[in-house]
DNA sequence: ACCTATTGATAAAG
DNA sequence: TCTTTATCAATAGGT
């Protein structure tokens, strides 16, 4: 029924589904995390994860190619200034080619962002505008997903909570009642039981199984949960 | 003396001391669950943080750069499999620079277009919803602007040639008249343009303007605007 | 996958 | 920043 959660060795796991399923789990947790300090702290964020397996997984707060580029930065600045003179020289069709697609791309991003708009004709605005509300349709659908998948797990949640709610309350009922029973007639009760039986008789309650009724961590919550 | 750990919500801390605490301690925990998941699950892990002030933090279970090494092969893989054997043996900074810049604007602009949007968060799609309207209220605004122009100059011609049209019912007017006095009195013509100037009385013919009216593109109302 | 017991992470205070 | 402590969150192991 329970994890004994036996803290495990900081050892590469031998057992092959075992790993599996720690990777994901531990990777999601980290992501989360990841994604969590970049927001809370202000921080530009980069996380890539190889599994053993060769499947790359990663997180960037902003881009990775971005936070690359910036590691790259603090690196040279650590290491030494680099020379430019002759890499600039040494130009070849390679580069250049780099350099005008991403002279055009560079553009295509301006346009979009809604600049240098006025080299264009009004046919070619016509298809950027198409082209926007095509791809803001697709950004609004998918925030929404992402939202309605919150919603849906807060309400989960929530639902949870307030079944837990519901039982401590009747334990909390059964609490006082037992305390009321106590009061009445001062003994030394060295089992629960005893004044179970007497509580009975006094005010009806809610039926509790004699044999686990002692028991704190069940009377603690051990739901019968049916959510979902 | 007690830490009443509250779940604080996910945006940033705006108190300074308290963010830098909570980046403290959550920095050092993130790389330790990175530690323990390259460790356990036999992972490549790559993670670098840099803090709100610019520092950088960084974890590796090899080396920072292996890890970047793989991450652009995988990128790349998954962008285009075109020429990867000249660049690769050729590859200066210049040109890795470039193609980072040119990766990560092809990423931006299929976001605009909106694909691959199930890697960014709830904030992440907001921004870009917030840009995509920005960029489409100015490509609407343009666009606007520039048909607007277009009915201005079409309504410029119009008037022009009504005006032309006006003068030259005018000069038909006087062309007749000129006619009914050469029928009264006919002298003599040395000149052939006399039979020309009387085949015009006979069949009006449809304005000319020797300048702007013979322009075809205006005419159709459609300039053909070229871009770049 | 889902669930819980248990350990680990961490917010607040000193 | 370090320590303490009370809680909350992650997760190991089982179903």
């Amino acid at each position: 029924m329970a994890g004994k959660r036996e803290r495990i060795a900081i050892r590469r796991i031998e057992n092959l589904a075992a790993r599996q399923v720690t990777f994901s789990k531990r990777r999601r947790g980290l992501f989360k995390k990841a994604g969590e300090l970049s927001i809370l702290c202000d921080a530009e964020v980069g996380l890539a994860v190889f599994s053993a397996t060769g499947k790359l997984f990663q997180f960037a707060s902003s881009s990775m190619n971005q936070i690359i580029d910036r590691y790259n930065s603090h690196s040279k600045i650590l290491k030494k200034a680099d020379e430019p003179s002759q890499l600039d020289l040494h130009e070849d069709s390679n580069c250049a080619r780099l350099r005008d697609e991403l002279a055009e791309a560079s553009l295509w991003l301006q346009q979009m962002r809604g600049e240098e708009l006025q080299s264009l004709n009004v046919q070619q605005l016509q298809a950027l505008e198409k082209s926007l509300e095509s791809g803001l349709g697709s950004v609004l659908k998918t925030k929404s997903q992402k939202i309605m998948d919150q919603i849906s797990e807060l309400e989960r949640k929530r639902v949870q909570l307030i079944e837990e709610n519901a039982r401590l309350k009747e334990q909390l009922q059964a609490s006082k009642m037992e305390m009321q029973v106590a009061a009445d007639s001062p003994a030394v009760y060295e089992e629960g039981q005893s004044s179970e039986s007497v509580t009975n008789t006094s005010y009806p309650r809610p039926p509790l199984d004699t044999e686990d009724s002692s028991d704190t961590s069940l009377r603690l919550g051990l739901p019968l949960y049916n959510s979902k």
